[in-house]
DNA sequence: ATGAATAAATTTATATGTAAAATAGGTCAA
DNA sequence: TTGACCTATTTTACATATAAATTTATTCAT
């Protein structure tokens, strides 16, 4: 894999691996904040019109859609605890938004006949619709908001990312103390 | 640049022009789906130890960082309609956290003679301090969060990024009326 | 100069998000 | 069985975010 290349005394090809000089970490460094300042422009770019598309047709924000998403993968229904651990939100936000959602008509809840905490949240036929209409304009949204990017660029960044999210998780665990 | 590669009878390399089958249209589909899943997580991934970092440390929060940030870069001060702009969030949010951020005593204001309306904001001291300590452990968690990710890997998706940030600009601009 | 339109900032109402406390139901050892 | 502990969910208090209404100040045509 290695390309052709004249050689170098130093390794500013690999840089992984820290302990340089300062003025190497620097470079470094701000390669990592133009990353995450990148990351963060493209998610507020789709984002705000995922938002303002969904809100604008189907009266929902990105977070009900979501909701809506997990359940309809589901259709035997969902508990509040698994709904927040899927999700990634904490057990409170699940809880309002399933209240809002089951307001809008969306969602239903059935009791759980062993244990009388719990309860399973599960898309009403309405909820089912909405969901399927929604989903359509939620690929359109990103596809049109990604029309001009060629498909290899899209591959190639989301294989970049898939990268680092995989070599990412549970970094900074080690620094319980400080 | 193009690689050793077997005769095809299809274009899957270069699908950025469109017009293509059905099938193809979902390949597609699917391609920006799973880069937009993955660009919600990979800033899912860094925004929460971000925020926890700054919180535990300095009792700041990302959005507040992003505020002391804009200040920095601006000694003489920035407007609310300034800061509102620059950050992109709305004028009201501006208006609570340099709200907050005055209760912090990280924040200060000062009248604008010509225009009673108005008041640039700025830090104090503290503030100053404060956000140079916040700067470093920001760089410092987004370091940690890449530690394990070669560089060319990062400026590889970082241009990747960039380039569909500028690409991405106002499209679904022209679907006013539905 | 005065009144209408504009502009800057705040306030209000609401949604989303968290962490921590509270509620209520289950489990299990003695 | 009963008391101690665990678990599922909700509630509370708060921060962050928006859109829309409001307040206060400026501008400008007449």
């Amino acid at each position: 894999m290695r390309a052709v290349q004249s050689v170098q005394t130093k390794d500013t090809q690999d840089s992984a691996h820290f302990g340089d000089d300062e003025s190497n970490l620097t470079v470094r460094q701000k390669a990592e904040t133009r990353f995450w300042l990148q990351v963060l422009n493209v998610n507020k770019l789709i984002y705000g019109d995922l938002n303002s598309a969904l809100n604008d047709r189907f009266g929902l924000s990105v977070a009900k859609f979501d909701v809506l998403a997990q359940l309809f993968r589901y259709p035997d229904g969902v508990s509040m605890g698994e709904l927040s651990k899927n999700l990634k939100v904490s057990n409170g936000n699940v809880s309002g938004l399933v209240t809002r959602l089951r307001k809008d008509g969306l969602v239903d809840r059935q009791v759980t006949e062993t244990d009388r905490r719990s309860f399973r949240a599960s898309l009403t036929e309405k909820g089912r619709k909405v969901f399927d209409e929604a989903n359509k304009l939620h690929r359109q949204v990103v596809s049109t908001k990604l029309q001009s990017v060629p498909m290899s660029d899209i591959d190639a960044v989301t294989s970049g990312l898939k990268a680092m999210s995989m070599k990412t998780k549970d970094a900074f665990e080690e620094e319980e103390e400080i």
